[in-house]
DNA sequence: TACTTATTGTTAAATCTTTAACAGTATTTG
DNA sequence: CAAATACTGTTAAAGATTTAACAATAAGTA
C-alpha cells in the first residue's frame, strides 16, 4: 500500500559509503554523530537517511528490523543488514566483465579486488588479440569478435570499461547491445547509452578536475 | 558589489565532461540540443548551464567571452575557452602524486595518461621499498618515508589514493599533514578529512554498487 | 526517585537542482 | 521581403536534498 518508498539517489550513495564504514567498525553499536565524524557528513543528514531506511524496511521487507530505538545508538549489524537489503546488495552475486585490457584494465584482473562484494567477474574482453592470450587471469580472456556471445552465455549484467577513449563509444554500444545493465566508465568520454542503461563514471582525470580548485 | 557568482557543483561536473565531449568534436558550432543528444542531459539543463557559465564570464573574467548568440548555436572553441577558464583547468600544470604502487596504483605510471590534461604526475609513493626500486616509471618514485617532504619540495597539490584499504585513512592522514589539498579515493574506505580538503570517490567496487540495480 | 544527559525520530524550512515554457532574435525559405 | 524555422537566454515553477530544530525517550547519576 502506501506511495512506494523510494530510496533517494544521494542517500543511496551516502548508504554504499556507510557499508564500508562499518565494515572496519568493531564497535557494537555506532551514533548518528560519530557516523558523522567519520564521514563528514552533518549528523541530520545520517539521521534523515536512515529514517528514510527504516520506513522502507517497514514497508517492503518481512523480517521487521529494528533500529536500536531512541538514546541507544545504531546496532552495527542490524544496520549492515537493513543497508545491505535496503540497497539489493551481496544478496546474490552479480556478474561483471572488464573491457580493454590495458594496464588499467589488466590491474582489475586480480588482487582479489572484488573478494566478498558481490560481484564477480567472469570475463575480459581486448580488441588485441594478443594481449588476451598472454595476459593471466582468474577468469578467461576473449576477444571483443566473442563479446556478445559471451555477456548472454555468462549471464554478466554488469561492465567496467577501460579501453582508450577513442574506443569508448563503440564498445559501449556494443555493451548495450549485448544486454548489459551497467557500465562502470574509467575512461574520460562522455557515454551515450539508452534510459535503461545506468552509467558511473570514475575516470581519474575527470575526479582531479573535481578537486583541483 | 553583487553577489560573486559561484558555479554550483552539479553543473561544474557538467562541464568537465562537456569539455571531454568537445575535444573529440570537429563542428565549428554545437546546440544546445546536439549537446544533450551526446550527453542524454536535457536540453534546458545544458542551456541553463551555459547562461551561468556566460554569467560567470561577465562578472569575472577580463577577456570578453562572447557567446554566439541567439539561433546560432555554441561556437566550440568559444565553449572550450570558457569552459577552462570557469573551472580553472589547464592554465597552470598541477602537480600531483600516486599513493600505493600495488597493481592498480603502477597502472596510472605510465600510459601518457596525464597528457596534455593540465595535470603533472611529480612522484609516486610506496610503504613497499621494494616496489618503489623495481617498478620502473616516467616520473621518480619513493619510499612514504619521504612523503612529506617530496610533496612540499615538489609542490605537490593533488593525491591519488590507490592503497589497501586498511591503510587508506592513515595515509590521507599524512597526505593532509604534508599540505595536500586534494584526494581522488580509489579504495573503498571513507576518508576522514578537515573541510578545506577535497575528495573525490572513485573506488570501481562502490560504483558497481551504484548502477546494479 | 528525580534530575540530567545522550540520542533518535520527525517535521518543516532552507537550499540546491532540474525542468518547462516562452519571448526574442537570427537564419532560412518561399 | 514576409513568413516559417531554429535556436538561445531567461524566468519561474517543480522537485530533490540538506539542514535545523526539537519533542520524546532511554540511560545514567545523585
Amino acid at each position: 500500500m502506501s506511495t512506494t518508498l523510494e530510496i533517494p539517489k544521494a542517500t543511496e550513495r551516502r548508504m554504499i559509503l556507510l557499508l564500508n564504514l562499518l565494515d572496519s567498525y568493531t564497535e557494537e553499536k555506532i551514533t548518528s554523530v560519530e557516523i558523522s565524524r567519520q564521514t563528514g557528513w552533518k549528523d541530520s543528514v545520517v539521521r534523515h537517511d536512515l529514517w528514510l531506511l527504516k520506513k522502507l524496511m517497514v514497508e517492503h521487507v518481512e523480517t521487521t528490523i529494528n533500529f536500536d530505538g531512541v538514546s541507544n545508538g545504531y546496532k552495527t549489524s542490524v544496520l549492515r543488514e537493513a543497508i545491505s537489503q535496503a540497497l539489493g546488495i551481496e544478496s546474490t552475486a552479480k556478474n561483471c566483465c572488464i573491457v580493454g585490457l590495458n594496464r588499467l584494465g589488466a590491474a582489475l584482473l586480480d588482487e582479489g579486488m572484488m573478494e566478498g562484494t558481490g560481484f564477480k567477474i567472469k570475463a575480459g574482453f581486448d580488441s588485441n588479440v594478443n594481449r588476451v592470450e598472454i595476459l593471466r587471469s582468474t577468469f578467461p580472456l576473449y576477444p571483443t569478435t566473442e563479446m556478445n556471445y559471451v555477456i548472454r552465455h555468462e549471464n554478466i549484467s554488469l561492465a567496467v570499461l577501460t579501453v582508450a577513449d577513442k574506443d569508448a563509444q563503440s564498445m559501449t554500444d556494443r555493451l548495450v547491445k549485448a544486454g548489459i545493465t551497467g557500465i562502470v566508465n574509467m575512461t574520460r568520454t562522455v557515454l551515450k547509452v539508452p534510459p535503461q542503461v545506468k552509467v558511473e563514471n570514475i575516470s581519474v582525470v575527470n575526479a582531479l578536475k573535481i578537486i583541483c580548485n
